[in-house]
DNA sequence: CTATGATCATGA
DNA sequence: TCATGATCATAG
């Protein structure tokens, strides 16, 4: 079996029409067209499913900090949809950089950046479907509304201010209507460097910004 | 270790 | 039941 590859999309109606032959196939039909082996489940494969769809696409970022589609600055996400056809899980973002001291601005944040078009792709996932058989949705280009973006920077603002001041340890998931910090990490044992409330460098699990399943609902919804 | 891709699994 | 906190894989 060798893996088949697909070339960068060079326009934006090229990835839609990318997208639209890929709406109504399964994972399963999709994977066998690229020769890529179907996990049993995620439990060990977790980025699988995402990993299978930028092969799809033609996504050209690798693991490198860019959009997936790189020439077209559009960044890719699966949406994990649940038996009611919703939402299922919040969406990753990005890692949180634990030792900011000084201004930070929204306009130049990693995290605006990432969301200023993002190409939503939804994905069956009830776990009593098999794997395989779980079907594409057809995917649609997002851009955050300005009533989206406000929400959205508030958010930032609120939590960075927090890790500004030494505060990262007490965050906690509640915090941010759209936004949430939680744990990003291999496991809770993994430590990097921080900056405690007092200015001194402290040892704290890494963390990463996402977006609250409550907001993607709306994302669907609007589409 | 950091980036990418996320879902798992348990407590409330 | 569901969100929070924990965890899994891979590339460079």
């Amino acid at each position: 079996m060798k893996e088949v590859k697909v070339s960068p999309p060079q326009t934006q109606s090229e990835l839609e029409a990318r997208c639209q032959v890929l709406a109504g196939k399964t994972l399963g039909q999709l994977a066998a067209e690229l020769s890529i082996l179907v996990p049993e489940d995620l439990r060990r494969h977790k980025g699988w499913v995402g990993e299978l769809l930028e092969k799809a696409l033609g996504a050209d970022a690798g693991n490198k900090a860019l959009p997936d589609f790189v020439a077209l600055g559009i960044e890719m996400k699966t949406l994990p949809l649940n038996a009611l056809r919703q939402p299922k899980e919040s969406t990753y973002v990005c890692t949180v950089s634990m030792q900011q001291t000084g201004e930070l601005l929204w306009q130049e944040c990693w995290l605006r950046k990432k969301l200023a078009h993002v190409l939503w792709v939804p994905i069956e996932a009830d776990n009593a479907i098999p794997l395989a058989e779980r079907y594409i949705g057809q995917a649609f280009l997002w851009k955050p509304s300005v009533e989206q973006e406000a929400v959205l920077k508030r958010d930032w603002q609120e939590l960075m201010d927090r890790i500004v001041l030494g505060e990262q340890g007490e965050i906690t998931a509640k915090e941010g209507e759209y936004l949430q910090i939680r744990p990003k990490a291999a496991h809770s044992q993994v430590l990097v460097d921080g900056i405690s409330s007092s200015g001194e460098l402290t040892k704290i699990n890494p963390k990463g910004f996402y977006l609250r399943t409550l907001f993607t609902k709306q994302l669907l919804a609007d589409k």
